[in-house]
DNA sequence: GCAACCATCTGGTCCGACCAGTTCAATTTT
DNA sequence: AAAATTGAACTGGTCGGACCAGATGGTTGC
């Protein structure tokens, strides 16, 4: 579930990614034009249709505008761009996310966290809390034996239960769209503070619910935040 | 801004809104095999990339899922979809929200907002504040003479004021791609309430903020919310 | 100098052919 | 009779070329 490797790109991926790259590297700014689709088409030696489908795609992901009849303009995407945007500078960069990123990530787990963690705090049940007890015990059992990258997919499920158990299905929904950028956060995370510490919070968190003190789940999370980015930022000065 | 209207459908619309049309009507349930593409492009008399086009854009709704080789099947949209189904629920069933769309979006608003405000609340500069109360003043001198769907326009950008102040660019990024929503959703409470009364709380909330109270803002948007909420129950009684 | 014009370029749509992986029933083997 | 194998008939994915209509920008005619 985790692992998607592909081996062979399809000439529509190829140019997306391609496209992507050369836009997040800066070679074409926002309000550039880019070559017409014949253009790309025979420069790249592929079907006009592929590239036509492949702008599609980055204009869903905010990276592109496309003015029909006359361009493909680079999009002013940090502005008008949605998560899919985040998504596919994740999956370009691997593992080297840049700070803003990062920010732009724990912002919106502040947001839709917080919101689900006050939500659960009213409303949770004792199965509620006997559930995460057991789920935060099924990680720290197989925490040793498995790598980070599956560790963070774990976590990633953890967070989503809030969201799930708060009964707000739009914050799942929203949890989901996250995915490939949240696995990454958490991987990042698990290897600066280690699986032992991140497992510890997981226990605050679910005490802080069974004593329904929403205020002080959503500041755990938040200190817990303000705590990574420093970390983050005074590791970038050294 | 407001109005795009199309008189004349292309094929590939035209399937689009067929399919989630007989999905959202419950033609076609969660895990069901939709037809091939061969087979539905036949019947509509179209072309297979039409069709194949149309399932992506689908597929990038949440609404279905592409098994390669295989068939397309209705995904379990509720869950795994994202903000693009809302809106495609939205642009199919214009101004008849169903009342689980509306609950969702709501839960959204107060998720991104809430957190939207509480930050600005602790960084608002003065120039905020006279930036706030000017922009509500323009919408009061304009109400009266605009209509409900240019008014939730305004509405939606004072709202998403909020989130660029707040300086959570990811906030504002996520308004964004809840536009045709959440302009669906401000005519109806325009509709329900008056804009009078709506423009009110704009300033009760610049207020608010002005005081650095952001748990009165969180509560303020909360009870509006909940009322909101509780006056469509009441009317879907009647 | 200005307005009307038109060749050219743009993205948008569409088709029919081909590719490669999946599926499942008929066939062969054990 | 049961299990393994095969292969034909599907599936979605790709592709290039054709055509459309609107935007563009230089040229022509006034």
């Amino acid at each position: 579930m985790i692992s998607d490797k592909k081996t062979s790109l399809t000439n529509k991926e190829a140019f997306v990614r391609r496209i992507t790259k050369e836009i997040l590297s800066g070679k074409w700014k926002p309000g550039d034009r880019l070559p017409s689709e014949r253009e790309l088409a025979a420069e790249m030696g592929i079907g006009k249709t592929v590239v036509h489908s492949g702008f599609e795609q980055l204009a869903t992901m905010g990276l592109v505008h496309i003015k029909p009849k006359s361009g493909t303009f680079v999009a002013d995407y940090m502005k008008i761009g949605n998560i899919e945007t985040l998504n596919a500078i994740v999956q370009l960069n691997g593992n080297e996310l840049g700070r803003d990123v990062v920010k732009a990530i724990l912002d919106l787990r502040l947001a839709i966290e917080g919101e689900a963690l006050r939500t659960l705090c009213l409303c949770r049940s004792t199965e509620n809390i006997v559930h995460l007890r057991s789920i935060t015990k099924d990680i720290r059992d197989i925490a040793d034996n498995i790598g980070v990258e599956e560790l963070a997919e774990h976590f990633f499920i953890w967070h989503r239960e809030i969201c799930i158990l708060s009964g707000k299905s739009v914050l799942t929904l929203f949890m989901n769209t996250t995915h490939d950028v949240s696995i990454a956060f958490w991987a990042n995370y698990l290897r600066m503070y280690g699986a032992s510490f991140a497992i510890d919070r997981l226990e605050q968190f679910t005490d802080l619910i069974e004593a329904r003190d929403g205020e002080g789940a959503y500041n755990l999370l938040a200190s817990g935040i303000a705590d990574y980015l420093a970390r983050l930022d005074s590791n970038a000065g050294s």
